[in-house]
DNA sequence: GCGGATATTATTGTCAACAATTTTTCTTTC
DNA sequence: GAAAGAAAAATTGTTGACAATAATATCCGC
């Protein structure tokens, strides 16, 4: 009876399938811990430690983990684990020059499709932006920065393009981690100003020169030195 | 003894990892049958089913199946089990539209990159196209045209902007599958050799043109009429 | 004979125990 | 005391049984 009870208790706490929300949640809170520099590239992911923290069973912690795998924020490596990806300096560039060519074309196309509504709604996510960069709120301004491109590409209103850039997005956000030095979030926040004028005035040719401009800055205040992963090259030039 | 013997013969038959080996055969072979439109679109792929296709387990298919999903050839729907994908029209257009984006991209950095070698290449696997393509093996042509496309993506030296190719030139093939008329793949395969006369010149501008024509054209050629769902458009309709 | 409710079957989803592999710890030897 | 080797512990990978859900068949009343 007491049992019975406590089922209905339990039925009624999570509101729709707590099963399958279950999983997007802890691939939510996993993502937003590496996006948000509280796990550290490098950092071992055990499965066992994991089930802990979220209390769920091993199976699921390990469909996360392929997830995360295939969003290239987590590697995994056979019979050694999971552990927070650590993007190369080849792999950072090459993300870069995407981001620059799917931006450029999300901006195009988020130029003819923008509303005065629209403009507005971006300017005051702006105003959050340097509000949490007064504040020194580091965390909030990297998702809100984030974000900001992320309501360009929403705006743009391809599906498949968005989805790109939350890729690139979160993959960038990994890179700033790893190369980051601390005047890359520091800089560059009123690089969206000057792009939101752009849209205001629906000049193509300058919002995509502004994005293209500003995504080259931050990948120049990156540390992405060739070479960096210099044990690798030790290795293979003792070895001859 | 005997059992030491067998375990090295084992070691050396399947030369890497036979496990790690298998789990990418099955996808890849599920990959090449969805995309060279063996399985079409909306066919029902069950689990216990496929395990005795390939002869694994039913936690190996489910992994397979997710990053099928993950590409988007699959639909897995919770509790009803996987169905190859059936893109909607809005998501063709989307798809069409960021291959545009990502292949100009592609072209732009290939233009620069190329050298007399791989021009050679190109034109030889244009021949093959045209091969395959007069003596009707309507299977080996699309596969051609996309490797295509892929060898150009791998000319521009971008893993990045590949890696989203790869993804648009599968998703492509299901499209076709799905609204295309015998027409498309039978036309446009001279295209292929007009960019490559522009990359010959190592003309940016004319290549990234002929590629947005030569995709513009294959697009053109679809039934992608909207309202290719009309039974979901009923039911709403009906619903009021 | 047809529509609806119920029982049966088949399929997907989950879990816990077991096997295989790697990492760590502890000897042993020089 | 350090290096190499072996035993132990911890961790990942796999399998098969069980639970939950959806699809199908059967039955009943009209």
């Amino acid at each position: 009876m007491a049992q019975a009870r406590e089922k209905d208790v339990i039925d009624i706490a999570p509101p729709e399938g707590g099963k399958a929300v279950s999983d997007q949640l802890v691939f939510t809170r996993l993502h937003a811990a590496i996006v948000g520099h509280r796990l550290k590239p490098g950092t071992k992911l055990g499965e066992e430690a994991l089930c802990e923290v979220f209390g769920v069973s091993r199976a699921q912690i390990r469909r996360v983990l392929l997830n995360l795998a295939h969003a290239k924020l987590v590697e995994l490596r056979p019979n050694r684990g999971a552990y927070v990806a650590q993007p190369s300096v080849r792999e950072a560039r090459h993300v870069f020059e995407a981001r620059r060519a799917v931006e450029a074309a999300i901006v195009e196309r988020a130029v003819d499709r923008v509303t005065e509504d629209m403009i507005r709604e971006l300017a005051e996510h702006i105003g959050e932006e340097q509000a949490a960069h007064e504040r020194g709120d580091h965390s909030a301004a990297i998702r809100l920065s984030g974000a900001f491109h992320l309501r360009l590409a929403r705006i743009a209103g391809n599906e498949v393009l968005l989805a790109f850039l939350e890729e690139l997005v979160s993959r960038t956000s990994l890179i700033i981690a790893t190369y980051g030095t601390q005047s890359v979030s520091a800089c560059s926040h009123d690089d969206h100003e000057v792009i939101l004028q752009a849209l205001r005035a629906h000049d193509a040719a300058a919002a995509v020169s502004h994005m293209d401009h500003h995504l080259r800055f931050i990948e120049e205040h990156l540390q992405l030195i060739t070479g960096g992963e210099s044990d690798v090259d030790l290795k293979t030039i003792l070895s001859e």
